[in-house]
RNA sequence: GGAGAGAUGUCUGAGUGGUUUAAGGUGCACGCUUGGAAAGCGUGUGUGGGGGCAACUCCACCGCGGGUUCAAAUCCCGCUCUCUCCGCCA
């Protein structure tokens, strides 16, 4: 069943909406633990740069119009010496006033791109992940009646990953897939994207290196820079997400409204450089620079973005219901919302031997902030229009906790891995042995 | 990497310094006409931003960013993308 949220119509992380609401604006974007007196420093320069604006703009007019006098007085063959001499002091100002303008508004736009988003109403508020609410558990977790062994253990005795070799190739958290393992995540990543197709999204393979545009679209830019591979040369990014290029996908774009919502689901490498997260989770697969995702992305039009959600969230669960995890839904608090979400669930699957839940999924509803960085708009039939789309995304889901949960849940007594019913066709197998 | 051609509104396409506030066509919307439709005729038709916050008005936008000029779609410089050819390459 899908719940129907109340939301607030006008959200948005807009210049003119921070001018218009701006002690509602902060009232939310304090509950996201933002400093809040950066929308006073905001103000202030928007002042400045709307006093210049109606300045230059009233000197732009007046040139305007005297150009076009010139032009008449050429064409009869009069004198206009006198206005182009008059002319040519309007425009050295209008050239200062516009410059410093120009470097004004730039200072807003830099301000204005380091706002969060602003939590919906119906996102519990708190200032960490202690706040954060359970709102649903499947299955049950699973018994076992012997000594249960880690991911990293059964993987090596039965040759499934290599991380000595991924630090000599690469470094630590890049994680060699090797025989039944390369196997096993090759079928993981077809037999998700499979689902996903027949739920009704379409497939997409996107680029793994994006430009700086795309990653400010969706949010990871400026703010996040450095937790982004770069190819300087190039001026290139390895995404950390496929939700980056899937969503630029319709940047700078106009959606027909008929044609919502758009929904996609994309298999990518996803690469983090996790900087500041060092000796966190470090071991096996927990934490790594490079993993696979399926991801999926939708643009929908902006009344029923959060039923959208919740069919996304679903969409998430399914992957794990059929493969018959354990599993549990989150819902994440206004601090511990990330810089991009209005509203976001984490999917936690059961790992047996860590003995604690672990994020296989983020669904989030961004609403029209991404939509806004990147300009993509639909005409709305109602108001005649165009109007930001709204978007969202969740991972369905990321393959390396996915595989912790699977090789420690579906472990036997003698050291073998069971395979679930729906991965069996893709593995061929019944049971990896050795 | 080298050489050449190109980028104008929904689309097409004109425009090499000044009534271009972007022609003409097409598409779309409305009206007239019609028994109804088509054709025909007429009117309107982008985006963003500012000021009054309503009718209105002003500014910006011809791939992107600079420059020259009283004035740039138009001239100059840099860049991006697309196409063609050559080179390299899975």
């Amino acid at each position: 069943m899908i719940k129907q949220l109340s939301f607030i119509t006008y959200n948005m992380i807009t210049l003119k909406n921070i001018r218009e609401n701006q002690d509602l604006i902060s009232k939310k974007l304090k509950t996201k633990n933002f400093e809040v007196n950066k929308i006073e420093k905001l103000l202030n320069k928007d002042s400045d740069w709307r006093e210049g604006l109606v300045l230059v703009e009233k000197l732009k007019e007046k040139r305007n119009s005297a150009s076009k006098q010139i032009s008449i007085l050429k064409k009869e063959n009069k004198p206009a010496d006198d206005l182009i001499s008059e002319m040519k002091n309007v425009s050295s100002k209008i050239k200062e006033i516009d410059s410093k303008n120009v470097e004004l508004k730039i200072e807003i736009d830099n301000l204005l791109l380091d706002f969060p988003n602003i939590p919906h109403d119906s996102v519990p508020l708190g200032s960490d992940e202690s706040s954060n609410k359970i709102i649903r558990t499947w299955g049950e977790k699973p018994k076992f009646e012997y000594e249960i062994k880690s991911h990293i253990e059964i993987s090596e005795k039965l040759n499934l990953l290599d991380f000595k070799a991924g630090s000599k190739i690469s470094g630590s958290g890049f994680p060699v897939y090797i025989k039944n393992g390369a196997k096993l995540e090759r079928s993981l990543i077809n037999f998700m994207l499979d689902m996903h197709v027949e739920n009704g999204y379409d497939e997409m393979f996107p680029p793994f290196l994006v430009n700086s545009d795309s990653m400010q679209t969706t949010g990871q830019m400026p703010k996040f820079i450095d937790d982004m591979y770069q190819i300087p040369k190039d001026q290139l990014f390895c995404i950390p997400t496929a939700e980056v290029p899937v969503t630029n996908y319709y940047r700078s774009e106009q959606l027909d409204e008929s044609e919502l919502p758009v929904k996609f689901a994309a298999y990518s490498a996803c690469f983090r450089r996790e900087a500041g997260s060092y000796g966190k989770d470090t071991r096996g697969l927990l934490r790594l620079h490079q993993f696979n995702k399926v991801e999926l992305v939708k643009f929908v039009h902006p009344d029923n973005s959060y039923n959208e959600l919740e069919s996304l969230l679903e969409d998430a669960e399914k992957v794990l219901q059929s493969l018959g995890l354990h599993y549990r839904v989150i819902e994440l608090c206004t601090g511990d919302l990330s810089f991009s979400a209005a509203k976001c669930y984490d999917v936690e699957v059961w790992s047996p031997y860590e003995n604690k839940y672990l994020e296989v999924s983020s669904c989030s509803n961004f609403e029209s902030f991404q939509a806004n960085r990147g300009s993509i708009r639909f005409r709305s039939s109602k108001t005649g229009k165009m109007e930001f789309v709204h978007t969202l995304n969740g991972s369905g889901v990321a393959t390396p906790r996915l595989l912790i949960a699977l090789i420690e849940n579906y472990q036997q007594k003698d050291g073998t891995i069971k395979i679930p019913k729906a991965l069996q066709r893709y593995m061929n197998i019944s049971a990896i042995e050795d």
